[in-house]
DNA sequence: GGAGGAATGAACGAACCAGTACATTTTGCC
DNA sequence: GGCAAAATGTACTGGTTCGTTCATTCCTCC
């Protein structure tokens, strides 16, 4: 059943949800689409099981980053440099956000387990921001909601629309040096924003 | 055959490639599924001409800013303002750009015309960029392309992740004094980016 | 060891959907 | 008016795809 899981991510990561194929998905696993519909009753059961996976994912890892005992503008730049890596280290995750924005978020809205994790994040993001507020190095005022948004923004387009955006030069796009420095910008744009 | 783009486009857009039906733009158009064939040869062909047309309407509004005229500074903060605006007036296009990067720019890739746009809006930057240089209110060394990127980012994110994103605040997001304080924040990102 | 539920295999059905065959009409042009 | 090319209508086809049917095997607990 994990077998399963594993191997529908792909697929509707790949794919989409609507161009997925449960007969696909079967074929890779050990298991028959028998199963599949025995245990995820239908495509869509089975999409949103990929999805809270996916998100639950996410979660597990974010968990593991110390902020508190870094300074606040280290702590950021440690949280975005993270993020981008995460990002760029997980384009099914990234696709599978996609494809779910494509479907207007109407499998995440009937998934109750999800809509605790982007809540967490955000908090990660309040407790930095205020602690470089009360410190004198961030200038107070902003939103942390916004400020994540634009973390996000950032690292999730740089994987999100690499194809579109990397025909402006077909060459020398998507390099390892062109993305550390897309990375060292992310940063830095970020750290400017906040500054006091 | 006009109306055959528009009605594909509103199909493309909004539930992919692979979740558009010929059948449905048909049953939407003055003329019937044999004319779609007879005009586009095939679903892709449709969808590419429907890629192809969005991107042209883009180029057109992009040319009739006129940022020669204004400081630099005011330069960019309307160059970051018209494109937030433009692409939260043309939800179309982003998803139909979203579609293309789930299927990997292939269809992108085959399109000689489309290739040459994205050119343009980064030679859009690169002015507006290395005057402010030469004026000292820019700061030297940024890559325009990495400027646009990061314009690009902020401002497709917050259309295209709207749903996905919006479920950390079910309330409150989206509304018209949310979407002002954002694309305020986004230009403030930008300017304090480039600035020397 | 046996009873009842969980798990599984193989083949099938019915709807769906991109694309076509064939025949017909309309248009532009001399 | 007549001819060729462009445009169009109707009905169909062949393959695909989600989901099911029916029967069988495995596991667990008493």
């Amino acid at each position: 059943m994990a077998g399963i899981l594993e191997v529908a991510t792909t697929e509707f990561a790949s794919r989409g949800l609507s161009g997925a194929r449960i007969d696909a998905i079967a074929a890779a696993t050990k298991t028959s689409k028998r199963m599949i519909y025995y245990y995820f009753v239908s495509k869509e059961g089975l999409y949103v099981a990929v999805l809270e996976e996916a998100y639950r994912r996410v979660r597990l890892v974010e968990a593991g980053l110390h902020l508190e005992d870094l300074p606040p503008e280290a702590a950021l730049r440690r949280l975005v440099e993270f993020t981008y890596d995460h990002h760029d280290g997980n384009q099914d995750y990234i696709r599978l956000v996609m494809t779910e924005n494509m479907e207007r978020g109407q499998y995440l809205a009937q998934s109750k387990t999800i809509q605790e994790l982007n809540v967490t994040a955000i908090s990660t993001v309040r407790n930095l921001y205020n602690r470089g507020v009360a410190q004198g190095v961030f200038r107070p005022g902003l939103d942390p909601l916004d400020i994540h948004a634009s973390i996000s923004a950032l690292t999730f387009f740089n994987v999100s629309n690499q194809y579109t955006f990397g025909m402006i030069f077909k060459t020398a796009s998507r390099t390892a040096e062109a993305l550390a420095t897309r990375r060292q910008n992310i940063v830095e744009l970020m750290v400017r924003f906040v500054r006091a």
